[in-house]
DNA sequence: ATTGACCTTGGAGTTAACACTAAGGTCTAC
DNA sequence: GTAGACCTTAGTGTTAACTCCAAGGTCAAT
């Protein structure tokens, strides 16, 4: 399979592929006489691997140590994995919670304005980027 | 007011000063005969004032937008400030959406793995990550 | 034999928000 | 007068995950 066909596949770019076997995310593939990559169904399984972990939120650094797991199961536990997966949980929790502090800061300030078209001299929002006391932590 | 002085009063590096000033978020100070930027308190004020948009979560883009509308307040109206607010909520809303689709996809990966010092071989996360059918979405 | 679609590599560019470095000038205190 | 703390600029490095580009090789069809 060349690049294009496979890229086709997993809706990635040629690009992409050969980033992440930079990245040694994915298998080098042999070469054909031309040095085409010539790739087989073991890559496309792992592309479609790589694209589930990507949707559930890890990034290519982690789907990295996944990959590294899953390639040699044995010398791994379901702890060590489930651990991953647990502080990729807490992180995401965080972020979670830190946008939803900036979602409740801008809900207050939107509220608070007019929004009208009179000229933005008293807007209530830039005085409370202005004022000490213009926010409510 | 030298760099240093002031940088300690917004809690900042000196460095993230100058930044600011190249990006045109900070007022260029005058200098000091030697050279040295020489603050006053309105730099002190537009600094708080890039701080606060700051923990709202507007980036440093945005706080740009926000302070040339503050400079010139009769040439901007309420509605305009608030729009930049709203859109900035709406932002802040997808993304959270989004992290909260990938904590309730970690979390039932998490739920449904044993997490013993097992191998790995037949881990539930790994095959859910290598199954089409591994997730629910 | 030539067109056009593909493939190769290496390297640069993108975005955000700084941090760090080098090489040098200045100021203050002892 | 000198040590040490400060300041200056210009430029490079960082992280993430690609994306784009140039210059060139290959392949299938006409």
């Amino acid at each position: 399979m060349r690049i294009s066909e496979l890229a086709k596949k997993v809706d990635m770019s040629p690009d992409t592929l050969r980033y992440y076997e930079q990245q040694g995310l994915l298998q080098p593939p042999n070469r054909t006489a031309a040095g085409y990559r010539d790739y087989t169904h073991a890559h496309l399984a792992q592309l479609n691997f790589i694209r589930r972990a990507k949707d559930v939120g890890f990034s290519l650094q982690e789907i990295s140590e996944l990959l590294k797991i899953n390639f040699e199961k044995q010398q791994h536990s379901c702890h060590e994995v489930k651990q991953l997966t647990l502080r990729k949980k807490a992180l995401v929790a965080e972020r979670i919670a830190e946008l939803q502090r900036f979602y409740a800061s801008l809900s207050q300030l939107a509220e608070q304005c007019c929004g009208t078209e009179l000229p933005a001299e008293h807007c209530s929002i830039l005085t409370a980027l202005e004022d000490v006391d213009g926010l409510t932590n």
